[in-house]
DNA sequence: GGACTATCTGTACGCTGTAAAGATTCGTAC
DNA sequence: GTACGAATCTTTACAGCGTACAGATAGTCC
């Protein structure tokens, strides 16, 4: 194997976006970095220089798949009630999932990424801090008020049914009960029955 | 290498052990198919003979741990209140997924297992189907009656629930919020918090 | 232009899953 | 008892993996 040229130009940029297309193309299982190396059009050892190992690497994905999540559950927070905002949330959360499983299956797999990466650690933060404002909302407490155990479990409950149907969907575990499996009426028909059950409109 | 005998006795049973062990010891991310065939004192290839391939194997851990689940959650259908017991299979679901990890987490990754194994789907329906049960208790539908939308949302509704709950909790996404993360300490007071959040005494 | 530094290659090592062929033992029929 | 086919496991081998290490190349600064 013989490479062009000893300087890229933007290296990182490239290994991570050749990383972002193998999780959208072929999924997370058939992530390796030799392929993403090969993709880059760079040696396997080059990525070693930029991001130390693999999970340098993924991990940067996986916080650019924080960042998208984010958008995906941002909305405006003078829309509709606070249930109604929660739910949209909700499906939009589920949208990110469906749309983007190999990132989705990457920002929790921890055994594939750094373990202490204070960046990664705040773009999930960021992420839940979008659900915690409608939390708020929801339950009638202003922003300076503590965010007190109720209010906690609120938000992990609507963050640990989403995360969970998210999960389940993608792992195909809801064919049985529901044979349209497809993302369109998951979202539009499943979902919406899943939430309108623990969050009914008040 | 030089092993003692060609005739191992019952290897399958030894190799589904050893995997067994290697999932509680060391996670699942430390599974290989040649350590599980070390444990079990047979060269590298003599899993395939039984099992096939590595997905044979995990598949037949799967379809055990998939058992375990089910006693978790298989409880008194006389006891306390529809709601009461539905909480007791939760909190069943999440501490089995705390307790061993490794199973739990080998069962939902469908890429490391035989796609379309009906036994292994048996066992999964034989888990969710203890929760049906409940389920229609809790909306006072007999057992012969069909199992209609509401039922299967608050079903989808509970096993979302736990299984995100459970997934979080063992990514450790809980830690910023919940500073204790001792699997007795997320049994006996955060998850109560947050399935009393979606499922209000009645 | 020369030295320094950053960047990437080339090679190599031990690990992985598993295919293919051969060795060993079991079970059974005679 | 013994011969033989089937079942079981070993041996060997191969391609692919992550990554450590040493060396080649190119950009930068004096």
């Amino acid at each position: 194997m013989h490479y062009i040229r000893y300087h890229h130009g933007d290296l990182p940029a490239a290994l991570i976006r050749a990383t972002d297309e193998i999780l959208a193309e072929r999924g997370l299982e058939k992530f390796t970095l030799r392929e993403a190396a090969r993709r880059a059009g760079v040696s396997p050892a080059a990525p070693a220089h930029h991001f130390g190992s693999s999970a340098g690497l993924l991990t940067e994905v996986a916080i650019l798949g924080f960042d998208e999540l984010t958008r995906h559950i941002s909305i405006d927070p003078s829309a509709g009630g606070p249930t109604d905002r929660l739910k949209m949330q909700g499906a939009g959360y589920v949208r990110f999932a469906l749309a983007f499983p190999g990132r989705f299956h990457l920002m929790f797999r921890h055994d594939l990424l750094l373990p202490d990466d204070k960046r990664l650690e705040l773009a999930g933060e960021r992420a839940w801090s979008a659900l915690a404002e409608t939390v708020r909302a929801l339950r009638s407490v202003p922003d300076d008020h503590p965010f007190d155990a109720e209010l906690r479990a609120t938000l992990l409950a609507a963050w640990s049914t989403v995360h969970g149907f998210a999960h389940l969907a993608l792992d195909g575990k809801f064919s049985r009960l529901y044979p349209d499996t497809s993302s369109d009426h998951l979202l539009s028909q499943l979902l919406p029955e899943v939430l309108g059950a623990i969050w009914p409109q008040r």
